[in-house]
RNA sequence: GCCCGGAUGGCGGAACGGUAGACGCUGAGGACUUAAAAUCCUCUGAUCGUAAGAUCGUGCGGGUUCGAAUCCCGCUCCGGGCACCA
């Protein structure tokens, strides 16, 4: 039984031409060097458990639009996809079943692209990507060899985010209000011996990288915020105790309100600076402020607490005798750990003077005698020769007169960490490096044709161990992938041991011939070349056992020669998951090219991106880490433009029905595809952009689904009749006037808004001319067809399914884009507005070849605004030409 | 505390300083139908009015302008970011 209804049947339709397009490689990126290209790029997914969500899909239906829109134009378009797919959720999930998370993962990832297929996004999946792949992961791998070998990734022990409920150190931007931005467990500071990227290298790049780019100012700001540059000047203070302070200040010209002096209790010198009468009183607060969590420590509602050292500093200027004192309020990782006290100018500093009865000095004067603390900048008063001064010269002064007595200079601090790269789980790339011994290391190093020289930095990266000092070996391109060894256990150990460290002792310990390059496991001799396969490694996990090149010189002359051969440890340490997402864009362009991370011709064809979309929440994650290694990778050559993303667009949030964000707790979540199924792919991708401006965060509701679910059946009723035949509605000879310009208007409307991302507008105007087509009592096929070009972006698959209805061949994205004739849209006639006083009175129609006194002539006629005019008498009157007439009437 | 962004009918939202509420949803009434669904038509910001129409109306208070949802100043509330960064 069909009903009426089920004419439009949307998922023949659309499984229909979802092969089709798939058969026909419609949206395979070919380099035709004859076109110009355009590539739209999506921030690539992680492959979760719970499938797509709308929010993927309102990102993606963007990208899909204008990536076929451009198409249309004749335009090359790459719109790729790939996965992100290294994380903590697939290692859980393996810890829970002791499944490999490459299983978990692949799942995930065959879900994902079903479900993406299903909502008819035009991707060329033959460029596809995925993090996890050791064809991908060696390139990250080489990527980070790179860094090391340029002196940007090193080891340092110091105080790092860690997380016990994660089991991992954790980076600055992945913690958030104390606690981890992935599942919100508290972390706790350690000193730990991590990798960290010498990000901070290129934070003045970075800032002024941001100055060109189309990205939403807010983005930019973050930014810039995170970065954090301050200019200021660092003045020495000499002590009574043979022990001089330098502190950081951007404030150079409050130097005469400095009534203390404040260090971090973890500064070194604090424990110099305590006199024997208050040693005991420091080392009290010093112990009770390590019990402390950062999250007390940071509280800013928090007394400032603070002890006395009993030292005094000489005030540079004045000699004044300025007293010493510890005070947690002052962070050890800005600036130089101490700061100059100036109470008058500085909130932080007056409550702590005030808390401990410090004196308040006022050395700057704001133009109204504002009260203490006074933090703007001023005109300095009681400050010797430099009172009267603004605050911007005196600091300039103060800091050369400080400068020549050697006690001063200026400097410029950033608020950014270098990015802490290690991770104590499994699931992420191994390091490429095995630690060995100094005296082994120097052996290598003295080795003129070692191949392990290939990614050495000049300076080695090192660190000291029960009075041992090991360095770190890169391993040779030869070498990679590493992949990931099989593990008794996907858990981390007891404080801060790596899942690697439960490997196969064989992968763990090993041997590296200088000479050669070949690596071994360290037990074995010649004669055991292969590696064991791991006792129980699981049969579909066996890609993840490594590869290494173990046999090269097994056979080579040299043989065994013990002289050459040198032990170590590998890195058991992986990589945070930000590592892949920092260039995977860049891998699409050849996704398998053996030789380099990404083809040469490649790259000189696609360059970056020319729109990339996605979420806000990665403004200074994944948005600064990429930045990062794509300039990076610029100064190295590898890549001809310092900024990878010109034009970035974040999509809105969609909220739950209720106005909340979509959560499992609150039952407010869409299932997309279950939307798909009943109402069709086509009408979920309309949906997903007539709710607003694709910015803005809105709520979702599903009755309003009927809108557009109606609109699309409304369009095939135009093109197809009950009996399933082409209407005879769109037969029509020629097209009247004011639909000829109705169709004129959308093909301009609908345009521009593509191109501006204003798919919400684009659509309703689609609906005025559907409105427009069913008013008419016929219309041409060739306005029909028109406007199936414009829904096609849209709406692609009932599009194909009428443009093929209409007799066309091929895919209706080869017709080109429809170019708006403006001569159609010329009216003959010109509505004015009339107001008075500027309120809407009348309006009138007037011939276009009607001067401009004949309508303030009419207008003054006009029946409805008479009345307002007798009021008084007309004092100005206004023309707005063909549009309005304003009457100013006074009494 | 600081820095952004936002606030328009019953709802989602439109509106180069120039007719506020496009388009869609909802609701009411009508047509078709034995009936329902679907579809089509009319109305749907508030108040007054039988109507014509009038008055009010874009978070609040001021201002600029012939004319303000839009620009400026001062608030309120909501959302986001940063947060002892010296």
């Amino acid at each position: 039984m069909h009903s009426r209804h089920s004419d439009y049947d949307f998922k023949a339709i659309e499984a229909c031409w979802q092969a089709y397009w798939e058969e026909h490689q419609t949206f395979r990126a070919t380099e035709d060097v004859a076109k110009p290209k355009y590539w739209v790029l999506d921030m690539f997914p992680y492959p979760s458990a719970a499938g797509l969500h709308v929010g993927h899909i309102e990102g993606y239906t963007a990208t899909d639009i204008i990536g076929r829109y451009k198409k249309a134009c004749g335009f090359d378009v790459l719109h790729p996809m790939g996965w992100d797919a290294f994380g903590l959720p697939a290692e859980q999930n393996a810890i829970a079943t002791g499944i490999h998370p490459s299983v978990n993962t692949q799942n995930n990832i065959d879900a994902f692209k079903k479900q993406m297929q299903r909502v008819g996004l035009g991707i060329d999946w033959s460029r596809e990507v995925n993090t996890t792949d050791p064809k991908f992961y060696r390139w990250t791998q080489w990527i980070f060899l790179q860094f090391f070998k340029h002196g940007l990734a090193c080891v340092s022990e110091q105080p790092v985010w860690w997380c016990p409920k994660l089991g991992t150190v954790l980076a600055n931007e992945e913690v958030i209000d104390g606690k981890s931005e992935r599942g919100h467990y508290p972390v706790e500071r350690r000193a730990l011996r991590q990798w960290v990227l010498k990000i901070t290298k290129y934070a003045d790049k970075l800032l002024k990288g941001l100055d060109g780019l189309q990205w939403p100012e807010a983005t930019k700001r973050q930014q810039q915020a995170w970065i954090g540059r301050s200019e200021g000047g660092l003045i020495t203070f000499k002590t009574s105790a043979n022990c001089d302070l330098t502190v950081f200040t951007t404030r150079p010209d409050t130097l005469f309100g400095v009534t203390f002096i404040a260090l971090a209790p973890e500064h070194s010198s604090v424990d110099k600076l305590a006199t024997d009468a208050q040693r005991g009183a420091v080392e009290s607060y010093k112990r009770e402020i390590a019990s402390k969590s950062d999250l007390e420590r940071t509280d800013l509602a928090k007394i400032k607490s603070g002890v006395f050292t009993g030292t005094y500093a000489v005030h540079p200027l004045t000699g004044a005798k300025i007293p010493i004192w510890v005070a947690d309020y002052v962070l050890m990782h800005h600036g130089t750990g101490a700061v100059m006290g100036v109470p008058a100018h500085d909130t932080r500093d007056f409550e702590f003077a005030q808390t401990h009865s410090l004196p308040v000095v006022r050395v700057i004067k704001g133009a109204n005698n504002e009260p203490l603390p006074f933090c703007n900048k001023g005109t300095l008063t009681a400050s010797g020769e430099f009172s009267s001064l603004p605050s911007d010269e005196a600091s300039r002064k103060i800091l050369s007169v400080l400068k020549a007595k050697g006690i001063g200079k200026t400097t410029v601090q950033y608020k950014i960490h270098d990015w802490l790269f290690s991770r104590q789980r499994y699931w992420g790339e191994p390091f490429p490096i095995v630690w060995v011994k100094k005296a082994d290391y120097e052996r290598l190093t003295a080795c003129e044709n070692s191949p392990f020289l290939e990614f050495l930095p000049e300076e080695s990266v090192s660190y000291e161990e029960k009075g041992e000092i090991f360095c770190a070996v890169p391993l040779t391109s030869e070498h990679l992938p590493l992949t990931l060894p099989q593990v008794s256990s996907y858990k981390p150990g007891e404080g801060a041991t790596a899942p690697l460290q439960n490997a196969d002792p064989s992968w763990l310990h090993v041997r590296l011939n200088i000479r050669t390059g070949e690596i071994r496991p360290k037990n074995e001799g010649c004669e055991g070349c292969q590696m064991p396969a791991s006792g129980n490694a699981e049969k579909n996990a066996n890609a993840y056992i490594s590869k290494e090149k173990t046999d090269i010189s097994c056979t080579s002359e040299g043989g065994f020669d013990k002289g050459d051969w040198i032990e170590g440890t590998r890195e058991t340490n992986t990589m945070p998951q930000w590592a892949g997402s920092c260039w995977y864009y860049l891998r699409y362009l050849s996704p398998n090219d053996n030789e380099k991370p990404v083809n040469a011709d490649a790259l000189k064809y696609w360059q970056t991106p020319d729109l990339y979309v996605g979420g806000a929440e990665h403004a200074v994650l994944h948005l600064l880490y990429s930045r990062f290694w794509h300039l990076f990778l610029h100064d190295c050559g590898f890549v001809s433009t310092p900024e990878p993303f010109q034009k970035l667009f974040h999509p809105g949030i969609i909220l739950g029905s209720d106005g909340n964000k979509m959560s499992k707790s609150l039952g407010n979540v869409v299932n997309p595809l279950d939307v798909a199924d009943e109402y069709g792919a086509d009408a979920l991708r309309l949906y997903e952009m007539f709710l607003g401006p694709l910015e803005a965060s809105k709520p979702w509701s599903t009755k309003n689904i009927e809108g557009v679910s109606r609109f699309l059946k409304k369009i095939w009723r135009l093109f197809v009749t009950v009996e399933g035949t082409l209407s005879e509605h769109i037969g029509g000879e020629r097209d009247s006037a004011a639909l000829e310009c109705l169709l004129n208007e959308t093909v301009q409307k609908v345009t521009e808004d593509i191109e501006n991302l204003r798919f919400n507008t684009a659509i309703s105007q689609l609906m005025i001319c559907l409105n427009g087509f069913q008013k008419e009592p016929y219309l041409s096929k060739t306005a029909a067809k028109t406007f199936l070009q414009l829904l096609a972006p849209f709406a692609p698959h009932i599009a194909e399914e009428l443009w093929e209805r209409c007799g066309e061949q091929s895919s209706i994205i080869d017709a080109g884009w429809p170019k708006p004739d403006p001569s159609k849209c010329i009216r003959d006639e010109l509505k004015i507005i009339i107001q008075v006083n500027g309120k809407l009175r009348d309006e009138i129609c007037v011939s276009t070849d009607v001067s401009k006194e004949e309508i303030l002539k009419i207008a003054r006629s006009a029946p409805r605004a008479v009345p307002f005019l007798a009021k008084g008498t007309i004092a100005k009157e206004i023309y707005v030409s063909g549009k309005l007439v304003n009457f100013v009437v006074k009494d």
